[in-house]
DNA sequence: TTCTTTGTTCCGGA
DNA sequence: GTCCGGAACAAAGA
């Protein structure tokens, strides 16, 4: 599922290959994602030129000229397919295997005039394309309400101590909650709690101020390391049809259920729990 | 048919 | 009002 590293893996991946076109057209397949896409409504990027793009927590910002701003969030299976002048597909996320059969969910295709192409493709539809005229996307609820960048130096521990001030949550809870750090998903949030030896389920009021380090030192690492991988994965991702560079996640607890916990010395199986109707895995011997 | 998946939002209880 | 967490929702595949 995308989250943080993923989307930035894709924005590095979009940025270079779509600076600068303009539009030509854009093909609403299907309309129905998580919000209406408006055919008359995206008309009004023909002719446009892609100036930049960003990214926020888990959202895509395209900016065109004259002040048009499109959001694009992936929601749990959406993907961004560049198809070349050759006409050769380039997928920009690593998820899936790109085969004849993933063309059946393509929703937007957004036509360039050099005749090149980006599809914006979905099995699940829960992803969204949203359209903002000049800087009013940073107004929409979906931005304005999100928490620091987890890789920002603002995200420290003065932020997060002050944070706790009168909460008893779960920490997965509050690490998954846009509002306090942004970009967070499940399975990260799950491999940073293994990795700093700490349950899903602890209570922040019992979290020792060496936890709280040993958490923000291992969000950072992790993210910048699924970075890294990302981006290396998506350079040997160049064939057409998903044959070559598939890239195998390696995940520490998230999904292993039964399986022997990855720290060499402990003979433990992984745990499954489910906190707040999501799935929570950890190794009751490494993490307390 | 039912269960699972996720991010987000909503709502009721404390 | 605030905090907390369960439930609902979106769609589709197994």
């Amino acid at each position: 599922m995308p989250e943080l590293p993923e989307v930035e893996v894709v924005k590095r991946s979009l940025k270079n290959t779509l600076i600068k076109l303009v539009v030509k057209d854009v093909k609403v397949y299907d309309a129905n994602l998580r919000y209406k896409v408006k055919k008359e409504l995206f008309k009004q990027i023909v002719g446009l030129k892609i100036l930049r793009i960003k990214r926020r927590s888990k959202y895509l910002i395209f900016l065109f000229d004259k002040g048009m701003t499109m959001i694009a969030h992936l929601g749990m299976t959406g993907k961004f397919f560049f198809v070349n002048k050759e006409k050769t597909k380039f997928k920009t996320s690593f998820y899936y295997n790109l085969n004849s059969k993933d063309s059946k969910h393509d929703r937007v295709i957004f036509v360039f005039k050099n005749n090149t192409k980006l599809i914006y493709n979905d099995v699940r539809k829960f992803g969204f394309l949203k359209l903002f005229k000049s800087n009013e996307f940073l107004e929409s609820p979906h931005i304005k309400i999100l928490g620091p960048e987890p890789l920002e130096s603002e995200f420290n521990f003065n932020y997060f101590k002050k944070y706790l001030y009168g909460k008893n949550r779960f920490i997965k809870d509050l690490l998954m909650d846009q509002k306090f750090v942004s970009g967070l998903g499940n399975i990260y949030v799950n491999e940073i709690l293994f990795k700093s030896g700490i349950k899903p389920n602890k209570r922040l009021k019992k979290l020792k101020d060496f936890e709280i380090r040993k958490i923000l030192i291992n969000i950072k690492k992790v993210l910048k390391k699924a970075i890294q991988l990302g981006g290396s994965s998506i350079k040997n991702f160049s064939s057409s049809d998903g044959q070559s560079g598939n890239f195998q996640q390696h995940f520490n607890v998230y999904g292993m259920l039964g399986e022997k916990c990855s720290n060499i010395d402990c003979t433990n199986r992984i745990k499954k729990i489910v906190i707040s109707n999501r799935a929570s895995f950890f190794c009751s011997n490494c993490q307390k």
